[in-house]
DNA sequence: AGCACGCCGACT
DNA sequence: GTCGGCGTGCTC
């Protein structure tokens, strides 16, 4: 062939490329040159492009002639090969479409187009015609007068972007052009040298072994509250930093980061790297951009930071690995934790997992040696465990519809008396979780869940819990039409506030629950006012149960410490511990000795038990005996299929079909279907189906020979939850 | 995911 | 008679 020659189209390389889609496989492209696997391109499809990443060879199922040609984006850039591995592996694991998997890679759409100024809005003179509590948030937020991008205001003020545009839109918020984003700079691991005691000392030493060694290994991390995990696994960190590596420490949510990003600069010089839901399109272009280019070398993120494209990763934490948050439960459905194990694994690199009450899956682990057990048994500073003491609740009951027992009530004169401070802990929202009629008997739910609608006395309203609708209290029965019968069953914990405020009406008190703190803001200001002694008796939901140090708590009352139940649910015993027990490690964190009381209808329970022994671990031993009994995991494993729609017929009948066709396999049981917990969410019926396997059994491709063979009604759709953790 | 095609109610 | 509702299907 003569030089200059038009090549003949059958020289042209072909190449699967993966493109962030439902789609089933990867789709064949032509090229102009040899592509390689991880190189970002453009690909058009149908009428137009997307972005697409080359994924391996042809498939070869659409005839050449009929290929269009993909082009590399300006520069190749190309995805590390450990992430493209990664992908692959969260895509069969968790029997999700590899584009879907993929997608979460390209989160930052605008990772590959060019940098476009930045825009930051601040409050002008304008005040908007309409005025509404939404506004009023945004535009207090804006009172300061510093710039903020829409969706910071938004998360600021607590509000959707929605309302911050229309503020925009009325002239009361205006546009001006910010400067471009500083470099990161990188951490300095010698920026300060920290202060271990020799427990802490030896663990620091065994994880930067691990990191040097850069071998993959796991190690849990496992100290008692207030031990100072941490600063110790800091050392790891400052490890990798000296060896070149990059370090993702993945945070269960993002409202703890602040008070972590300031510890990290105080032990490092600089903040690192942020990666969350919140952050603005600008934003997550600059850090994915810099993860890419190694020019972030600590990232700290919610989950989905486990999808960026780190090209030289040395070392991965996962804070509060026990934490349910670390589940992603829509979309593609992963554990992070497990994720972040599998990462490490395929990055050659350890992995951390830390936690004050681990999950039982990494607790048996550590104790079978697969990872190494790191402990930390002191408090840092000499501070004291708090005295856990159980209220037995069918001795020491007080008034029928109270909720405070009475020793509850003395302990609380006692600390106030002494001018100390207190927290009362109800995992419940609102005034009370259940509404019905003494007339008839009718209960008030959702028209569109199966679930009870809940009181908010204060904004006097029935809310949903799980779909956000909303009535005002009718004023008689829907049932029976008797007008003021409707009896309140239950706690929230506005109730016990109201109660807490008929016996001691001269205390401050201050409700902490998402209903009443609008933010992180306005969390932060909740949590100052206790600091700072403004408040005597914070009472609170889960958001007061974990992180904040309050040097005056002394008591902690638990309302009702059965609230977790013990039935159904595997793990709901694993995590009534670890809740009350995170709750209990508020009371006393400095020289003062805490007390903790906890109101309980069974005392005799092992959970109980374990929480007034402070001898978790024969918890922990008699949940492993249990979990090995019934095979569950990490025994044996766990698959969940969840039909959903709104023809109610068509997800039962789909449901039936389903059980029907499933393969006779040894060591495999399927259980259902039945209708999952909730069974009618946001309007839609829901139906579960269980399977459960031996350990040696490979599931995945159990449930892939299953459910290739049946096809339901296009009107309901199937998920499928490899390893379920919550039974909704 | 987009964006088409495709069949049933209120409008110039 | 059309404009448009969003159900179903396809994109190498």
């Amino acid at each position: 062939m003569k030089d200059g020659a038009p090549k003949p189209e059958s020289q042209a390389e072909c190449a699967g490329v993966l493109l962030p889609l439902p789609l089933v496989g990867a789709y064949d492209y032509k090229f102009a040159r040899a592509a390689v696997r991880g190189l970002v391109v453009m690909a058009p499809l149908g009428p137009r492009e997307s972005l697409g990443v080359v994924w391996g060879k042809a498939e070869g199922s659409v005839a050449e002639s009929k290929l269009k040609e993909a082009v590399p984006l300006e520069g190749d850039p190309v995805l590390p090969a450990g992430l493209c591995d990664f992908v692959d592996w969260v895509a069969q694991y968790t029997l999700t479409l590899p584009g879907l998997v993929l997608a979460m890679v390209l989160r930052s759409r605008q990772a590959f187009e060019p940098e476009t100024p930045r825009i930051g809005y601040v409050k002008g003179q304008i005040v908007p015609a309409k005025m509404t509590p939404s506004r009023r948030r945004v535009l207090d937020v804006a009172a300061d007068g510093l710039a903020r991008s829409i969706p910071q205001l938004a998360v600021e003020a607590n509000v959707t972007p929605g309302v911050v545009r229309g503020l925009v839109d009325a002239g009361a918020l205006y546009a001006i052009e910010l400067p471009e984003f500083a470099p990161f700079t990188a951490p300095d691991p010698g920026f300060t040298q920290p202060l271990l005691d020799t427990e802490q000392d030896l663990a620091a030493h065994l994880l930067r072994g691990a990191v040097a060694g850069g071998r993959f290994g796991v190690s849990l991390l496992d100290g008692v509250t207030g031990s100072g995990k941490t600063e110790t696994y800091f050392e790891a960190v400052a490890e990798a930093l000296r060896a070149g590596k990059q370090t993702l420490i993945l945070l269960p949510e993002i409202a703890l980061t602040v008070q972590f990003l300031d510890r990290f600069a105080a032990r490092f010089g600089v903040r690192p790297a942020e990666w969350h839901s919140d952050l603005s399109q600008k934003e997550r272009r600059h850090v994915w951009r810099a993860v890419l280019s190694g020019e972030a070398r600590v990232v700290v993120g919610a989950r989905s930071a486990l999808f960026l494209p780190f090209k030289e990763l040395g070392l991965v934490i996962v804070d509060e690995e026990h934490e349910q948050a670390y589940k992603q439960e829509d979309g593609a459905i992963y554990h992070a934790r497990d994720m972040a194990v599998v990462r490490g694994r395929i990055e050659g690199c350890p992995v951390v997992l830390a936690s004050a009450t681990p999950s039982l899956e990494s607790y048996v682990n550590a104790k079978s040696g697969r990872y190494a057990h790191l402990k930390l048994h002191r408090r840092y500073g000499g501070a004291v465990m708090p005295e856990v003491r159980l209220i037995d609740l069918t001795r020491a009951r007080g008034e029928p519809g109270t909720f405070l027992s009475p020793p509850l009530r003395e302990a609380l004169a006692v600390t106030l008396g002494a001018g100390e401070q207190a927290m009362l802990f109800l995992n419940r929202r609102g005034y009370a979780p259940l509404t019905l009629c003494e007339a008839c008997g009718h209960k008030l739910v959702c028209p569109n869940c199966s679930a009870w609608l809940v009181e908010h006395r204060y904004r006097k309203r029935l809310v949903c819990h799980h779909c956000g609708y909303e009535t005002a209290i009718p004023p008689q029965c829907p049932q029976c039409g008797t007008a003021g019968s409707f009896a309140a069953c239950g706690p929230g914990v506005e109730r016990v506030a109201e109660e807490f405020r008929s016996v001691f009406p001269e205390a401050r008190v201050a409700i902490a629950s998402s209903d009443t703190l609008h933010g992180p803001l306005e969390t932060q200001a909740a949590i100052r006012a206790m600091s700072k002694r403004e408040t005597d008796v914070l009472i609170g939901t889960q958001i007061v149960a974990k992180g904040h140090h309050f040097p005056q708590l002394t008591l902690v009352g638990v309302v009702d410490a059965d609230l977790g139940g013990s039935d159904g649910d595997l793990r709901a015993r694993e995590r009534t511990f670890q809740l009350l027990h995170q709750v209990a490690g508020r009371a006393g964190r400095a020289e003062k000795p805490g007390l903790v009381l906890m109101q309980t209808r069974n005392p005799a329970d092992a959970v109980m038990q374990a929480l007034i022994s402070a001898d978790r671990d024969a918890f922990y031993d008699q949940e492993t005996i249990y979990r090995r009994t019934a095979h569950a995991p990490p025994f044996g494993r766990l698959a969940a299929i969840i039909l959903s729609g709104h023809d109610g017929d068509a997800v039962r009948t789909a449901g039936r079909l389903l059980a029907k066709a499933a393969p006779q396999a040894r060591g495999v049981k399927v259980w259902g279907p039945t209708p999952a917990f909730y069974s009618l969410l946001r309007g839609q019926t829901r139906e579960r189906l269980l399977v459960q396997t031996e350990k040696a059994i490979d599931v995945q491709a159990y449930l892939r020979a299953w459910l290739v063979a049946v096809k339901p009604a296009k009107s309901v759709r199937l998920t499928v939850d490899v390893d379920p953790v919550s039974f909704f």
